[in-house]
DNA sequence: CAGTGGTCTAGACCACCGG
DNA sequence: CGGTGGTCTAGACCACTGT
């Protein structure tokens, strides 16, 4: 791993910093491998302890490097692509997909908040299942599925949370879903679903929330907070190829 | 705006802080004002600078907070809904839709990464069109479109820049795209899209890419990067109502 | 010009992990 | 225990904005 030496330039270090980053782990390490530790990477480039860590925060966000306390600082896998489709595979109903796991299933007052977005009265019953998405034994992300009560007329028989959650999920599957509609943005991960993420609070999530509409009206609302970290949302018809990365820029970057 | 005091908590200081600011925006303020300037906030609250600033960061990240250097640090408009859709809105070859503007078009030989993605020989001519989506009036996103030069044999007869990049696009649609294919993941703007999208390098960006598949066959392959600070992407069939944000957690967020 | 956010420093202490 | 990343400080200077 070369020395460095930054060469003046009208840029901030940091960035600077990133780019030599990125070069060097592309060429000199692979998945899994640690870097030098950064008091020691400060020196060897001759910056604060603060600055060089500027740049691995922007490495941490583009994915390339994982920071683990007390360990080191990590080459990350690449991406782990997660399909965010209907009926295939992550439509909440199909009980087959064994990649959710159910953590909590509660019946309480709806937020004016959700309100709105259900199109019910504040204070009208909703159940909200929460639940996590596991990928390879991995929590990729939280849901909140919000479901009126109204459109669920006989789930009060079912006392035990885990038969309320798994008859919540039955019968909305037999509601008969029509369509979709989704948006993703960015967000940070609040203490509760960063706790369920196993990441500190704060971290960077995607929030995917979709409307599902059953009979042309909105019948339950889903609020899905995925890792961006390890994340990469997959969404259409029928993946043609793998898609391997590719710089959005025209200058390509040196191969490794 | 209160005074703070920050009770001692297990919990670090800037994320309390980012709690308080966060009660403190949506009660007390209103997009398009300003905050005091971070020395002040500071002074107030008690702390470091850079421990306000690491605050602001997180409020930045979720969209909340614009600052703007020599400016001040004001409240951010909602995020503006951006359809990412097939054949409706953004499919490049509708013209009708007047959301981009051409940056440039240019052939060259495929890098061995863009190479893959496509499914050609390396060294492959492609042709790349850049363009930008304007959402009134304000860039959004930046565009790559790729697509072999082999799939579109009568475009060298087009000199100018802008007719070839018309050409293109008109080719493209006489090709009958069959399907698309898309991911969604995080990234920071590298120097050129940073300057296209108005932003400092390092602006954290969704990137999308966007596989184009005719009669079966890969066609054409779109990097874009929006902006994650002010787009919110939306996805599926005909949008129902107005998506709200909701917050995933079950315990609600004050009223404003 | 004065005021703002952006960068950078040198140091300190803490929380967590492994042996 | 020693080593790691995570937090925090107090200060400095720079780059940009408006008047």
């Amino acid at each position: 791993m070369g020395q460095g030496q930054l060469t003046a330039v009208p840029e901030p270090k940091y960035w600077h910093l990133r780019t030599v980053l990125v070069r060097t782990i592309d060429s000199e390490f692979s998945t899994g491998q640690v870097l030098p530790n950064e008091r020691e990477l400060a020196a060897r480039f001759g910056v604060a302890r603060a600055t060089l860590r500027q740049a691995l925060d922007q490495l941490e966000l583009e994915g390339r490097l994982v920071r683990r306390r007390g360990i080191g600082t990590l080459i990350a896998a690449p991406r782990v692509g997660v399909p965010v489709n209907g009926r295939e595979a992550s439509w909440p109903g199909s009980a087959r997909s064994q990649a959710w796991r159910i953590v909590d299933c509660v019946t309480s007052p709806a937020s004016a908040q959700l309100a709105r977005a259900l199109g019910v009265a504040e204070g009208a019953p909703v159940h909200t299942l929460r639940r996590l998405r596991l990928v390879q034994g991995v929590t990729m992300a939280t849901e909140s599925l919000h479901v009126p009560a109204a459109a669920l007329p006989h789930l009060a028989e079912f006392a035990a949370e885990s038969d309320r959650a798994r008859a919540m999920l039955r019968q909305l599957e037999r509601l008969g879903i029509d369509g979709e509609s989704r948006s993703v943005e960015l967000g940070v991960a609040e203490a509760d679903s960063a706790a369920l993420l196993e990441r500190p609070p704060g971290t960077p999530v995607l929030v995917v929330t979709t409307q599902y509409a059953a009979s042309g009206r909105l019948a339950a609302l889903a609020v899905s907070t995925y890792r961006a970290d390890t994340c990469k949302l997959t969404f259409g018809e029928t993946g043609l190829v793998e898609v391997t990365p590719v710089q959005s820029d025209v200058p390509v970057r040196s191969a490794s």
